[in-house]
DNA sequence: GACTTGCCGGCAATCGATTGCAAGCTTGAC
DNA sequence: GTCAAGCTTGCAATCGATTGCCGGCAAGTC
């Protein structure tokens, strides 16, 4: 069987308690006496209990991350920023997937809630009362989503829109569009009203394009808007819906980005494979996974939520799927 | 606090034994008494605390899955096949990343091994010696790799690749190539046999085009050897390899599928999102996570890695991405 | 030299389940 | 009516840690 706590206290010549203590509060245990114990779980190969820990002390040391959908390739950078930091901690991460149904991940926070110490939510798609059920079973942190009195990591989705549309400008562009998100995701709304300022901030022109389902399809069903609206640019509410579109553009015989410049947002992996690649703005999304774990310590070490962490910062990355405007219509050829 | 086997034993009026056998030996308890427990574990809310049975029964009820890397789009359905099935078992389960690494993925068993009853190990990197160290840490099962004397789930690739060809044959390809994927791999071999015998076969001509790393920008270096080895059809190791391959093509101005034919293998998401969409033949990868799990369980109580299961069924998918070959060098023109 | 103070470490209770053993009861056979 | 057999249930030990409490000892104070 396992090497026990006893059997590193018999070989060090302490009692139980004492290793526990050398393991638990370092401090309170003579350096000599320390330093012989460790000597000992090195050598016989030592490894804590958690179950007997845990059933004592209350907490699992584990964390769980509940993503709406595994295969959606924006998470697992996130859901890797996560193990790192909690490896770190000594934490062990569970993962799950809800998806992308509301009523399944309350059921997920509930049945991972007894083996937890807290949960990590993912883009929630939960409704704000469901949120409120949600807390009354574990501790929470919100990735990607926000709602009053719940701490959250967020990103600067207005910032990261402000530089987009400052580099379209710079390509000359004047008339853009925007193909919106979830009219419920909170991030499209930032999107939205960062797209909107800066637009207007530099005098252009901007067509808001209404909202899709963020997904590959969603994205091909907005080309035609795209092309009704005669705009030389477009944003996206997300890169899929960005490469969707792409798709469909080029379907239908239409050049990018020498007919139309597109710009995505997240900046997955997919943008540097599809043809042309994606111009984007950067969602930083390790540092989000790793921002997570460090919050919701936090918040489990009963911090309030009010110290809300700043907004990490976003990034334009420049590919090919956007470019210099050639102005033809009134015959100033750049 | 939370709602404990004596809190139902007293409000059953029972000792607490007999809840616990209501619960894990219900025949050994008379039926009235039993539907008496019943009846307050669901008016408490009596969930078991999987820490204290797991002290003593010695089993955690957890089983790991360890990855080489979560961001590839291969994994995420194997995942969801073993959740799917873990949960229904009441296993939890928890997902690690091995970055590639066979020496971390070894660590990685190591510190998962106590917390778990299992672990499967998807695409392991690991050595044959190495497998045999993680083994004594822990009950292993083997996902799309397969090593004497470990239970696996493995699919057909050899049956994949043999559809394969007989679709190119019938769009009557003759000269065909196969972009390699990692000599180590066992599943290259396989993939390879199968194209071999399957040209063979029907006849057609095989050009090996070595071996690259199976990822996108391996799949574009293959490019230069597929347009020197004058094929007009290519089989590649998997789709990520051939979807970077379309990339460079398609950047050099080969137009696919109407110069070449692209097929990949294992039917990841991102198929449908290229121009053109991906010939490409399915890898069960959601029945595999499930069969995966149903086969741990097998050797955790103790069956024999002798029975192996047969192979999971592969299916060609066809898409854009391959068409009839247009004959024009002889003048025959089709 | 007596007494206080504080560090160190052991004892024993505890967390919430499972399970071997045995007692009590019912049932049925002779 | 007695006794064996079998079913149901409770008692108490156990899993492997943590932690409050207390005693022993050394150092420091007056």
């Amino acid at each position: 069987m396992a090497v026990t706590i006893s059997d590193v206290a018999k070989a060090a010549g302490v009692s139980p308690s004492t290793v526990s203590r050398a393991l638990t509060r370092p401090e309170r245990v003579d350096a000599e006496t320390r330093t012989r114990i460790f000597e000992q779980i090195e050598r016989l190969g030592y490894q804590v209990n958690r179950a007997a820990r845990g059933l004592v002390t209350g907490r699992t040391s584990n964390l769980a991350v509940i993503v709406s959908d595994l295969a959606n390739p924006f998470f697992p950078d996130i859901v890797k920023g996560v193990q790192i930091r909690a490896q770190r901690r000594n934490l062990t991460t569970l993962l799950a997937d809800s998806g992308e149904n509301p009523e399944a991940e309350l059921d997920l926070v509930s049945s991972l809630a007894p083996q937890v110490d807290g949960i990590i939510l993912c883009g929630s798609r939960m409704s704000d009362e469901q949120l409120v059920k949600a807390r009354q079973l574990a501790t929470l942190l919100l990735v990607n989503r926000s709602a009053v009195g719940f701490p959250a990591v967020t990103v600067d989705n207005v910032d990261g829109m402000h530089q987009a549309v400052r580099h379209l400008r710079a390509l000359r562009h004047r008339r853009i569009g925007y193909v919106g998100g979830p009219d419920s995701s909170r991030s499209h709304h930032d999107r939205l009203a960062g797209a909107r300022r800066a637009a207007a901030h530099n005098r252009m022109e901007l067509v808001e394009l209404g909202n899709v389902d963020p997904s590959f399809s969603g994205g091909a069903a907005a080309a035609h808007a795209v092309l009704l609206a005669e705009v030389s640019a477009v944003l996206t509410y997300n890169d899929v819906i960005a490469i969707g579109l792409m798709h469909r553009l080029v379907g239908f015989g239409v050049r990018v980005p020498d007919e139309i410049s597109v710009v995505g947002f997240d900046d997955i992996p997919l943008c540097e494979m599809t043809y042309p690649p994606l111009t984007t703005v950067r969602f930083p999304r390790r540092e989000a996974g790793e921002a997570a774990v460090d919050q919701l310590m936090r918040a489990l070490n009963g911090a309030e939520p009010e110290q809300d962490a700043a907004p990490l910062p976003t990034e334009l990355v420049v590919r090919g799927s956007t470019t210099r405007l050639h102005v033809t219509t009134q015959g100033v050829l750049s």
